[in-house]
RNA sequence: GCGAGAGUGGCGGAACUGGCAGACGCGCUGGACUUAGGAUCCAGUGGAGCAAUCCGUAGGGGUUCAACUCCCCUCUCUCGCACCA
């Protein structure tokens, strides 16, 4: 052994002694518990990056730990490995997407072997596979079985600059997610997925989601956007047509002053006869900045009071919502009481606050969006908000002018992608039969080799002549096949399931899937709390529903890491600064005084990033693990600090160190005998004492919540009295001999090479791993003697030694009887005097 | 605006069901060992004060013998959603 820690040499060796030994894998066995640890995999982008390194030394931890506790546990990684920037390397570099990716897995698995994380790589996933696309296929023609695939003519959101369709999510402020190029609207025939259908139930699985933070359900709910109301109808004076428009308000049905249509409505073009008007307010759809409108010269009448209000064509009415059409409340709406305000339309107040109080029309500064007791409502007018909406929506429904319904915000997912480095759809377009799915047997369709790219025009699949001739399955007829590939997000919703399986096993057997799933914990970035997680909910349902899964619910708990964040430099003239761009508080490049500016999470465009791979080499991969688990709390941002990772590195040659100076006398001292020990010196029933509680903190710390940092606190406290310990006889030893086991074992998760390699040097067999995870002793944990606080009005005033358990009596008298106390006390009256076991006396004095 | 979260030493962060505020680490100060120290080890380290003591958890109220913790009000910051009828 040597003297200095050289992680160099033992982190490799430990890694080989894995790898060559399966210690990693793992198999379905029903006789034992499981527990299915999955971190989010990531997109091999080049290499790995802080944020993977604190995510994946997370869940490396809890995987280790586990499999201490006697779990079966799954821990698998793989590849999110299709989308956008393959092609566009391939664009800009001439390599093939494929190429391009699959070299970075290569370098990116080295990385992630490197930080000595435990997966399981006979199961590792590549997206980009036809062995895994070719089942992206097969759920795609299931989805169409069952009608929850279709396809439809719609606008959306396209990015001219990739030349692709964005989702609404990947349109950030008008701009492309990826390349910021201003995003136009185009019409496109798509395959959807019918999400909607399971709104409800994925609305109410949210409820079940008690593993998941609060935050992150609360952002599913409001994804899904459920509302309660009714649809009414309002017919259109003097052309038969019908505007129906939606509610959540019936309640305010008779403070109706006009009606609203998008400028996109199906009946707007009818009605208005100034084009140029219509277009000009088309112009202003969507944008916020102020609400524009145009009256129709139409009127609607209200079905309810048979009252006569105009129609309206306004910016702010989205087709996409509702029926693409309100009736407008400008007393109870702020924004129809602002449209009211600019056009000079009436505005009517129904509601009435709380018990009384007036507020009357023209008054009105702003509109009374709560509820309250309806007035001017004919025979409705003194009910609650309540109890008049079920009134009305009854009264409407028994005259058929309306109906009960129920809105959600989800849309339906659309899943087609122009690009080419995605899942071809399996469907063939014929001319006599139409659409016709690919035959199962025909899977996977594999995208063609033969294809350019040049980054103009759309899909390179459009010039494979090989990809495109098909001959239909039904007719034998000519037939062309479906160009769009599937958006990754297909790819990500089920991975999970896949990863139940050995790569050499079936991709969906059932006795693996019901043993593995559900996901006991997800450990992954807050980025992906709404579509991915939503998405892969969606998935599993539909699994279930063809008898895959046996439930819909794929992730009992979730942990969303915090970000990895580091303090950035910004000089006047050239703004961000790379660390070593500034000496003495100086830009380099030009003198000026730099600006330390705030402490932000990594990213290149701030020059603030680390690089993992630096760190590997310099500290090596226990100390990078154990201060990115030690400086925060693992759902909290992380702020990176070089001088941090110093004391990670002091911490481990520490422990290091002692178990250098000791080794012999350790082997040495052999068996346990932790029963029989004989009566031991002060030091030693101390460090037994000490070795007891920190058993209890790690394993409490860690099951809690997993705060690492404070479990790794602990263990230093335990290191700094094993570093103050001098052991002078055989029990001594013993007892130094039971700590130091104890200290590796609780480590060996968090800085698993040296754990391995100290348990070695220790004289023990075989990997540390297969040692379960220590377990205190509450007799041997307990002081004492305890420290007794002493406060005289709640203000701290003696401190005493007392025995551990001494009885309230007892204690009081104490305290009452410390000379400092009595002192204080002397001559004032004795109120009352509050005794909290072992911990504390208050003496109140008058 | 709505929703979620945060605010504690010079810094990262502890304090679990109300019970010694500041564990642990960084930094800093002093010392030891050294040709040397940006290595290592030891000691100290919330602020004010010679001291007894006083003041301290964003700010202001309250409940309590006792409040970082519970209640009310206010401020600041972060994230998400946002003309969703």
């Amino acid at each position: 052994m040597r003297e200095r820690y050289d992680f160099n040499e033992i982190e490799l060796k430990w890694q080989t002694f894995w790898a060559e030994r399966g210690l990693n894998k793992t198999d379905t066995d029903p006789s034992r518990e499981k527990f299915y640890c999955l971190e989010m995999f990531p997109y091999p982008s080049g290499k790995i990056h802080m944020g993977h390194v604190r995510n994946y030394a997370i869940g490396d931890v809890i995987a280790r730990y586990k499999r201490m506790r006697g779990f079966n546990v799954l821990h698998p990684m793989g590849w999110d490995a299709f989308g956008m920037p393959a092609e566009n390397a391939a664009i800009k570099h001439g390599l093939h997407p494929a190429q391009w990716t699959y070299e970075n897995i290569d370098f990116m698995k080295k990385q992630l072997d490197r930080m000595g994380l435990s997966y399981d790589w006979d199961r590792e996933v590549t997206t980009c596979s036809p062995a895994y696309y070719r089942w992206n296929q097969w759920f795609f023609l299931k989805l169409l079985e069952k009608d929850l695939a279709y396809r439809k003519s719609s606008f959306v959101n396209w990015c001219p600059s990739c030349a692709t369709v964005l989702a609404n999510e990947q349109v950030v402020d008008g701009g492309c997610w990826r390349c910021d190029a201003p995003v136009i609207q185009k019409e496109l025939e798509q395959w959807f997925l019918r999400i909607t259908r399971y709104a409800e139930e994925l609305l109410q699985g949210c409820d079940g989601l008690t593993g998941w933070p609060e935050r992150v359900v609360a952002m599913q709910k409001n994804w899904i956007g459920r509302s309660e109301g009714a649809e009414v109808d309002f017919p259109v004076e003097g052309t038969g047509e019908r505007i129906r428009i939606f509610t959540t308000r019936p309640d305010t049905l008779f403070g109706v002053s006009f009606v609203c249509l998008a400028p996109t409505h199906p009946l707007a073009e009818g009605l208005v006869a100034d084009k140029e008007e219509l277009e000009r307010i088309k112009a202003k759809y969507g944008k916020e900045e102020e609400k524009e409108g145009l009256f129709t010269g139409h009127y609607a009448v209200n079905p309810l009071n048979g009252e006569r209000v105009p129609v309206c064509i306004a910016n702010f009415v989205l087709m996409e919502y509702g029926t693409g059409a309100i009736m407008s409340v400008p007393a109870h709406d702020q924004r129809d009481f602002e449209f009211a305000k600019k056009y000079n339309l009436p505005v009517k107040v129904v509601i009435i606050p709380g018990k009384g109080g007036e507020r009357e029309g023209q008054a009105l500064e702003s509109a009374y969006e709560g509820e309250g007791t309806l007035v001017h409502s004919g025979h409705f007018s003194g009910l609650e908000s309540g109890e008049a909406k079920q009134r009305i929506i009854r009264r409407i429904e028994d005259s058929g002018l309306g109906k009960r319904v129920i809105n959600y915000k989800l849309r339906d997912w659309g899943i087609s992608r122009q690009r080419y480095w995605g899942t071809p759809i399996p469907v063939l377009y014929c001319e006599r039969c139409g659409i016709v799915p690919v035959p199962e047997r025909d899977l996977p369709v594999v995208l063609p080799e033969d294809v350019h790219f040049t980054g103009k025009g759309g899909s390179p699949l459009h010039e494979s002549e090989k990809f495109l001739r098909a001959v239909c399955p039904s007719c034998g007829g000519a037939a062309r096949r479906e160009t769009d590939t599937m958006d990754t997000f297909v790819d990500s919703s089920w991975y999970f399931i896949r990863y139940c399986s050995r790569k050499d096993e079936d991709a969906l057997d059932r006795k693996n899937i019901s043993y593995w799933m559900p996901v006991d914990q997800y450990i992954g970035g807050i980025e992906h709390a709404v579509l991915h997680l939503l998405y892969s909910r969606f998935f599993t349902r539909v699994l279930r529903d063809l008898g895959i899964t046996g439930q819909g619910e794929p992730f009992r708990n979730l942990l969303t890491q915090g970000m990895v964040c580091k303090e950035t430099w910004r000089c006047p003239e050239h703004e961000w600064l790379f660390p070593e761009q500034v000496e003495d508080g100086k830009c380099a490049l030009c003198g000026k005084v730099a600006e330390k500016g705030r402490v932000e999470k990594m990213s290149k465009s701030k020059k603030n990033v680390i690089d993992p791979d630096a760190l590997l080499q310099r500290y090596g991969a226990d100390i990078l693990r154990l201060f990115s688990l030690f400086a925060a709390p693992p759902e909290r941002d992380l702020e990176w600090s070089d001088k941090g990772v110093e004391g990670a590195y002091r911490f481990l040659n520490r422990v290091w160190g002692i178990v250098y100076r000791y080794r012999d006398e350790v082997r040495k001292a052999g068996g346990e005998g932790e029963g029989d020990l004989p009566p031991l010196s002060d030091q030693a029933a101390r460090l037994l004492r000490k070795t007891h509680q920190t058993i209890r903190k790690v394993t409490e710390d860690v099951e809690r919540e997993y705060h690492f940092n404070t479990a790794i606190a602990s263990l230093m406290e335990l290191v700094n009295e094993l570093s103050a310990y001098a052991p002078q006889g055989a029990e001594d030893t013993a007892v130094l001999r039971l700590s130091l086991k104890n200290v590796l074992l609780m480590l060996a998760p968090f800085a698993p090479h040296l754990g391995e390699e100290l348990w070695e040097a220790l004289g023990e067999q075989g990997s540390i791993f297969g040692f379960p995870w220590p377990v205190w002793d509450e007799a041997l944990a307990r002081e004492e003697e305890v420290e007794l606080v002493v406060q005289v009005n709640g203000k701290l005033r003696a401190k005493l030694m007392v025995p551990a358990g001494l009885p309230d009596e007892e204690a009081r008298k104490r305290a009452i009887e410390d000379p400092k106390i009595a002192e204080i006390v002397d001559g004032k009256q004795v109120k009352k005097v509050v005794v909290v076991q072992g911990r504390l006396v208050n003496v109140v004095v008058g």
